[in-house]
DNA sequence: GGCGGAACCG
DNA sequence: CGGTTCCGCC
């Protein structure tokens, strides 16, 4: 059974909130309809394109305060989450990643459980940031 | 472009 | 710990 998972989260600006992740950020960017011309999910379930990899870098250094931010040292830290099971590149598709989902999701709230309804929406609070899941099962 | 080692940083 | 910076290699 394949299952898809739709993730959303929002930041909470409280004091001891974590710093932004960068795959929070890549999420938070294809999240938004207005960026899809910069990046957005394309191809197979979870898998995405960045468009303008300049413009993602360039969002990206504003974000964290990194203003010789580029794609180069970017795409330096998304392989960074090869290892971790995060993300995966699409070979032979030019600046395309695909999200391992059922790992984000496994890694950043344990406490879900997988083998629940069929369809779940869950909204939780975890480490200051609330979470928003969409499951389709 | 894409990869991964290495040094470095808050 | 999660990147950032830099770089040699393919």
């Amino acid at each position: 059974m394949k299952t898809l998972i739709l993730y959303t989260l929002k930041n909470i600006s409280s004091p001891g909130s974590r710093q932004i992740q960068l795959w929070h950020f890549i999420l938070e960017l294809l999240q938004k309809e207005e960026y899809q011309g910069v990046i957005a999910w394309q191809g197979d379930y979870g898998e995405f394109v960045i468009k303008d990899p300049d413009e993602v870098a360039r969002l990206w250094g504003i974000r964290k305060c990194k203003p010789h931010m580029n794609y180069d040292k970017l795409s330096r830290a998304l392989r960074y989450y090869y290892n971790k099971r995060i993300l995966h590149k699409t070979k032979g598709k030019r600046f395309t990643y695909k999200f391992n989902f059922s790992k984000v999701v496994l890694v950043n709230y344990p406490l879900l459980d997988m083998a629940s309804s069929p369809f779940l929406l869950a909204q939780n609070h975890f480490n200051g940031e609330v979470f928003s899941f969409f499951i389709f099962v």
